[in-house]
DNA sequence: ACTCAGGCGCTAC
DNA sequence: AGTAGCGCCTGAG
């Protein structure tokens, strides 16, 4: 397991129950500004042993990016409304009200 | 609403 | 060792 890897399993385990995060964050988090789609990529290939809330961590646009073909999609909608997140129809989650690190100065 | 381009770092072959 | 494809992001047309 690379360093990076280490750094962005604990980032994610930072994120409180019931709030998420976006991959930029945990990238920043992270320490490598910018390396969105790495934790995309380490998050896809995470060990089973790890207890990383993976399912917290989503699109900065509050959109569930993950895709159809992938399993995990409506099992982290479920997941996460079992913490209290709301997730929409279109299966979105409102940024401002359940982002983490608090992003309520963010401009719609 | 949409596409395109550029950048980052990982996993998997 | 090199390449391709990502659970991405931002900014610009």
């Amino acid at each position: 397991m690379s360093d990076f890897t280490a750094r962005v399993h604990e980032a994610v385990r930072s994120v409180p129950s019931g709030r998420v995060t976006s991959y930029g964050v945990i990238a920043d988090r992270a320490g490598h500004p910018g390396a969105a789609r790495a934790v995309g990529a380490t998050l896809r290939a995470l060990p089973d042993g790890e207890a990383v809330p993976w399912w917290r961590v989503i699109g900065a646009r509050g959109e569930l990016t993950i895709p159809r073909i992938h399993h995990g999609r409506a099992l982290q909608r479920r997941l996460l409304e079992e913490e209290g997140v709301e997730v929409q129809p279109d299966g979105r989650v409102d940024m401002v009200r359940f982002g983490w690190p608090a992003t309520g100065d963010q401009i719609p």
